[in-house]
DNA sequence: CCGCATCCTTTAGGATACTG
DNA sequence: CAGTATCCTAAAGGATGCGG
């Protein structure tokens, strides 16, 4: 078993719902899944540069386990494996959009460089 | 010098802003100087209950210096020290609201445990 | 009262090799 | 292609004792 002993008891709203974002990509792997709609694993390997397979295996059963993500192997071979949002995971989403743009004013106030990943193509 | 190698180069907003909240207690601090105004370092204490003196300097040090807190600082004897948010940090607590409720929500609908806080007395 | 310093444990995260 | 399994490092967090 890898860990995530999470689920603890909560003292606010906040702390509910970060303990759910934390982890160094799951929210890229929101943001990724609200861009796309659809995305199979190494398109979301390639979507956020720098992540082990390790992590992003973990880190989308946790989401998964969490309700947020929708995960759906078809048995074919080569095996395809496709990952969605679910409408929990999009709820969560918008939650975040507000924050999120605080966070791109502060990079922008501060200076910080943006590091774009390859051909996400957003917007 | 603790730790705080942070402000690395960010992927996007969220990415930044989660940065800046990330750590155990952080989102409560936000939450109790949003819901008191102004809390001495005591009082703080008391209203994280768990938390270590270590972790809640070494946190408040840290959104000091991400200009989220201000540090006021009484020449008396006993010392007084006051905190309290800045402008930037009132505006990053707004940008957190729906996270907080939305992580609300989750706590209800899991049926997850509230551990109020001694006598914060919010509300 | 408000911290800082030190030591220690736990957890997150990364590298690499292998499998159905 | 989409993962597991194993090992390892780094960082976060906690306990405790001292100091202005």
């Amino acid at each position: 078993m890898a860990k995530a002993p999470r689920h603890g008891p909560y003292i606010c709203g906040i702390d509910a719902a970060l303990d759910v974002v934390s982890g160094k990509w799951k929210g890229l792997i929101l943001w990724e899944l609200d861009a796309h709609g659809v995305r199979r694993f190494a398109e979301l390997r390639r979507g956020l540069p720098g992540v082990s397979e390790k992590m992003l295996t973990q880190h989308l059963r946790e989401m998964e386990e969490d309700n947020l993500v929708h995960r759906e192997v078809f048995a074919e071979v080569p095996p395809r494996v496709e990952y969605s949002l679910t409408e929990h995971g999009h709820t969560l989403n918008q939650a975040l959009a507000p924050l999120g743009a605080w966070g791109s004013d502060r990079m922008r106030r501060e200076g910080f460089e943006v590091v774009e990943a390859a051909e996400t193509s957003h917007s």
